[in-house]
DNA sequence: GTTAGCACTCATGCTCAGTGAGTGCTAACA
DNA sequence: TGTTAGCACTCACTGAGCATGAGTGCTAAC
């Protein structure tokens, strides 16, 4: 059995009003709706056709229709078409994500927020994981008898510091030199790189004149890296889901929001997807996120580099079109504002 | 009417056996469950009178009688004991709380954690808001042609750093300059005196030789500080609302978790709490929290000085005895862990 | 002051019939 | 051969009616 024309539109229509309705569709209400030419009987045969070949099931036998899986699949990849953004919407997006930016942080935490709040879903944005990062420059330096503060410079702007206690007495000179030895060793190496295992002994051995000294800064330095690691995850809108009839179940919800408590195994999962404009749904997510959900999520770039990700969450019946747009449209925007500022921290 | 002992002891077990079992509790029950003395129908009596007192309602004619917040504060001040924590409860807590303690963002964010698993309910931590913290040492460093980095130190230990793209050019000789004089004015001032305007104004003075550098470094010096004196709040647990049968309402549940999107308001009424273990109970939260919540909260110090706050929100239903031992236990715990640690970051 | 007895209330859970939106099948039609 | 009308059937949902039981308040007797 093939996909007849006539099978596309039925299902289309079906698609298109179950996202909107979260009903079941019925052959009648389609044929009465949606101009279809043809009368009820025959959408009910083909309906029954496209069930056989798994694009619809039903809740029930007195019930109509939904959409599988599958068919979100068909819809996602050949009928959706793109939606054009209100006026409205796109001024919103370029005067939070635009304008005044100062802070990368609080720009990409403005972006969750304006994407939950324009598609009523759960939102997330997610900062570039700066595996790439160069190191440029490190230093030490003396604040008070006993602390000493450890800076980190990275290429991208980023830094990173630790207040150190110190152990051990030091001198200026020890801390400048040690510092050079370190910008020396680790400059134009990435994060990921400097903390690799033999690096860090190799330098070790370097520095084993300084002795103690040494052993007292290394920790913190290694820690500094791993701190610089670090991806920050920003979620918002959860409490969108509860405008969803499908999530209208507690125990449905509290599923849901125990993705919450793991933010660092939702995260690794984001980081493992593909660039650009990606949707799963429903069972292609893998068992771990909720089965009736779908994650649509898209990239950024600082300074045409780093790559951050934003995206939402929410169930398999959601605006597709729509929101794909809405995201598209907002990483371009970030895209702009992050090339200009050159990626400021 | 005056609360005579046989009162008390019935207010006491109605209280004690709502918290637990959640269902308004019954006359009968009351008499067969605890050893009264006397019979339903004498208890009857004296509940009624416990109501035209305030201390008890109920939710219907043929309903038993709950706790009214009048009652539970009585409860709390008065009729509640001390709990003594299980080993393993302590055991938990010194374990997370107190060994291989290297980050303070960290501990606080298992405290937190920690605090939910064993309350059940949802939790919170904020680091203190240093106020008082006083201001050390004030470094601008070259980073490349057109990267400064503004280092900020506190007394504490505190480090902030920003980088800053400069559009006007400047010299090595120029930036210790200013970073020196930056270091003789602000050193000393807590942060908020350093924010203030006047302070900042006298000091632009100072520096007008400088220019444009100084125009360029000023207005990041400030965000730094606005920075410093932000206060982190973790909250976790947040799912444990739906286990509470009086939460298992789709409605109660999403306006218990918007306080969750607001979280800087909710920063905000904490800080205003007083020291100690606060209990709030109901309508003395005022209408901004939900109506049947309590909510906990008691103060940790760092360094002796600095005071942050955890706490848990629940029902007004909550078991006040063990939550406040709880309490009370982490945060000596926390006291002796930034006692020793000295408050690093 | 305490208690037994009794009428009364009211949430809860159950059954049962009616309703309506939907299906699948069959037979007739173009 | 594809399309359609007709019809029997399914099943979630709703609301009425009823029994149940936990609870109260009141009264009168102890």
């Amino acid at each position: 059995m093939s996909l007849s024309e006539r099978k596309l539109r039925i299902l289309q229509a079906i698609i298109g009003d179950f996202i909107y309705s979260g009903e079941p569709v019925g052959s009648r209400t389609l044929s009465k709706k949606y101009d279809m030419g043809v009368s009820p009987a025959t959408i009910r045969n083909e309906m029954s056709d496209l069930e056989e070949m798994g694009f619809l099931t039903h809740p029930h036998t007195s019930a109509g229709r939904i959409p599988s899986d599958k068919a979100y699949r068909l819809y996602v990849n050949n009928l959706m078409e793109k939606r054009e953004l209100s006026e409205e919407q796109k001024r919103m997006i370029s005067e939070k994500l635009h304008d005044n930016v100062t802070e990368f942080q609080e720009t990409i935490q403005h972006a969750a927020k304006l994407l939950s709040e324009i598609t009523n879903l759960t939102s997330f944005a997610m900062t570039p994981k700066p595996d790439a990062d160069k190191l440029k420059y490190i230093n030490l330096l003396p604040v008070d008898e006993s602390t000493v503060v450890l800076m980190t410079v990275a290429e991208s702007g980023k830094v990173s510091n630790t207040a150190i206690k110190m152990s051990v007495p030091y001198t200026d000179e020890n801390l400048q030199l040690l510092s050079k030895s370190m910008t020396y060793n680790f400059k134009g190496k990435t994060i990921s790189e400097a903390l690799t295992q033999d690096i860090i002994e190799s330098f070790k051995n370097d520095i084993a004149a300084l002795g103690l000294l040494g052993e007292n800064i290394m920790p913190n330095f290694m820690k500094t890296l791993e701190n610089m690691l670090n991806v920050d995850l920003y979620m918002d809108g959860l409490t969108n889901i509860f405008s969803i009839p499908e999530y209208n179940d507690i125990d449905k919800a509290k599923m849901f929001l125990e993705m919450f408590n793991k933010k660092d195994d939702f995260a690794k999962k984001l980081m493992e997807r593909d660039d650009g404009v990606i949707i799963t749904i429903g069972e292609e997510n893998g068992g771990e996120l909720m089965p009736d959900c779908s994650l649509i999520t898209a990239t950024y770039h600082v300074d045409g580099k780093l790559v951050g990700k934003i995206g939402v969450i929410g169930p398999t019946r959601m605006k597709y079109d729509e929101v794909t747009s809405v995201i598209e449209y907002m990483t371009q925007n970030l895209n702009d504002t992050f090339k200009l500022t050159g990626g400021k921290e």
